[in-house]
DNA sequence: ATTTAGCACTCTCAAGTCGAGAGTGCTAAA
DNA sequence: TTTAGCACTCTCGACTTGAGAGTGCTAAAT
């Protein structure tokens, strides 16, 4: 296999470039016209024929225009990771929307899911950043109403989780509190494994509370911690291609679907590192419902401690050109965001 | 304007549920063949006539079936409302889930909205119930990572809400707990006014956490508070009337913008009393991007303490006749959820 | 050895035509 | 009041057709 010339470099660019706009095949005539090509259709024809025998380019049907296979789009965007920064005005107007927002970790998470839906014109999710390993550090316990007592439990790392636990019988505030400090002298800095082997203590409300703490931190460790945060999925629908039949409803019902999209994510990301871009490309990875579809995910966070994923779902039509330093400069704020929360000291 | 008579009460009937299964134009042969009324067609297609000149029902041309009206769909829901229990089976299979559910806002908000998608088929909302005037009931300060602190405070009505206070200079956990205690005392039991009239006290610190707790109360308390769920939305994409057009994308793209949503449920339900359904057919509300939907609207929770609201939204040509009774049910669940959270002493 | 002009050929797409089918409204008889 | 009969209307899918866009190939030009 021969490896492309120059010429065929910049033609393939600009035919795929001009897709991406269009929507339309693109053929050698208007190829040559839009971008004033120093060149006649007939040279470009030859060409583009060049580019279709290898694979790069198809035909939907014969005599019409070129349009890229998966194969032209992953050379595409080879040559544009590089390259594209995001332009200095757009991240400002981000970091500043980030600066403005409550720090708050679900407002984060909503916060990036909008901006990243709103520039690349896709659907973006964005999942909650989750200790790879974490550590008991704070329990309290508040009496709310009657025999429901508040449980909020602090993790190394920052991680705040809460829940209710409904007692046999009414226990006093002062009970609670003193609770809480016994226990918070006993566990702090133990791993969940630690904590469950203290299972089963003597007395019944700390047996409870421990079950909890247990379970909290279980599913805080969890692949991928349950909060995901979506967006932009109506973006999906606008696009020319899926028009008619239903292939997008399918696609979006993956993304509805939590347990689905966590699937995904699971299985396309455990072995990216924060910091490097992952582009997939006409449903690279397997999943039927999204061939016609590709996805740019990123992982963000501090490896090690916490980290979490984000991503653009969008025709493999879409515009690479914003969406990857979009992903890209997102990732890097949220993981500055996850640094400064969890390495404060 | 003259009231029905029975059997053209009957054949609207028929009509309407004809069309709802089928979504084609239903004409007097069809009808009579297919409920073996003891009428010929001719009849039929006189009362046809009839209905269609009272305006309830409509021919999307000259010689096509007929298609019920908006006025046809009121008559209908109407008739709807009062008999339509849910069948015990599902009843029981629903209040399982629930049963099974982590006990946590969350969770059943989550739940409900899974619930209304999967059995109206449409796309369903649920906002999180939300106190409608709220006192001050306890705070915590937990120290997390170097001078960050967790707040996380408890309201009458058992709301919970964090925030996280990033401070000039670290303090010791002993001295949070101490500030909280204090704090507790000077400040159980009173409405937001009364401890923004504290402000400004003393030391900082306090003045600090007496501000977010202002700045917490106040957005429990907001018309709409934050938290929306929804579930569903790709269901009301498979619905043939939307095939085609992007009517579906604009409606669907007013259920995902949180803030739309808000104004949505805040104007049309701003009076509707708990218990009680609301069925906007057509885009009753003025809702222009709803004008071929429905909504089926319902306010749970404890009337003057906390309520919230769910709904779901289909094609003007919904299965009523499920999503009805089930909206009913799965607010009444709620409604006994909230009660059993907020006056469980 | 490339590049280009010219040309025949292919395929889609929009517009137009046409007949079958479904449904109606009206009239006259039961 | 109901029904049979019939002429009429309108849609929908199938089919046809012509314009337009694009290709591949060949032979001449650079």
């Amino acid at each position: 296999m021969t490896s492309l010339t120059e010429r065929q470099k910049t033609i393939l660019m600009l035919v795929i470039r001009d897709y991406i706009e269009t929507a339309q095949p693109v053929g050698s005539n208007a190829l040559v016209k839009r971008y004033h090509l120093d060149l006649s259709s007939a040279t470009v024809r030859n060409e583009l024929s060049a580019l279709d025998e290898m694979g790069y380019l198809g035909q939907p049907h014969t005599s019409a225009g070129r349009i890229p296979t998966e194969k032209g789009y992953r050379f595409f965007v080879s040559q544009m990771m590089h390259q594209a920064e995001l332009p200095e005005a757009i991240q400002h107007t981000i970091t500043h929307q980030f600066y403005q927002a409550r720090p708050d970790v679900d407002q984060w998470m909503t916060l990036a899911a909008s901006i990243l839906a709103h520039q690349s014109q896709g659907a973006s999710v964005v999942t909650a950043p989750h200790a790879e390993q974490a550590l008991f550090k704070h329990v309290e316990l508040i009496s709310t109403q009657g025999r429901q007592v508040l449980m909020v439990m602090v993790q190394t790392g920052g991680e705040v989780s809460q829940q209710i636990l409904t007692l046999a019988e009414p226990v006093s505030q002062e009970q609670l509190s003193q609770t809480a400090t016994r226990l918070n002298g006993l566990l702090a800095g133990l791993a969940v494994e630690a904590i469950s082997a203290l299972l089963p203590p003597s007395e019944t409300l700390d047996q409870d509370i421990l079950t909890l703490i247990v379970q909290d931190i279980r599913r805080a460790t969890d692949s991928v911690s349950g909060n995901i945060y979506t967006d932009g999925l109506t973006n999906v629908l606008a696009e020319p291609e899926f028009a008619e039949s239903d292939e997008a409803r399918r696609a979006l019902r993956l993304f509805e679907e939590r347990s689905t999209l966590q699937d995904l994510l699971a299985r396309t990301t455990t072995n990216s590192l924060v910091g490097g871009l992952q582009v997939l490309i006409g449903g690279e990875g397997g999943w039927e419902e999204l061939h016609q579809c590709s996805m740019v995910l990123a992982r963000y966070g501090v490896p090690g401690l916490a980290t979490g994923m984000l991503g653009v779902l969008g025709p493999m039509r879409m515009s690479y050109a914003k969406t990857i330093p979009t992903v890209r400069f997102v990732a890097g704020l949220l993981s500055d965001l996850v640094n400064d929360t969890i390495a404060g000291e």
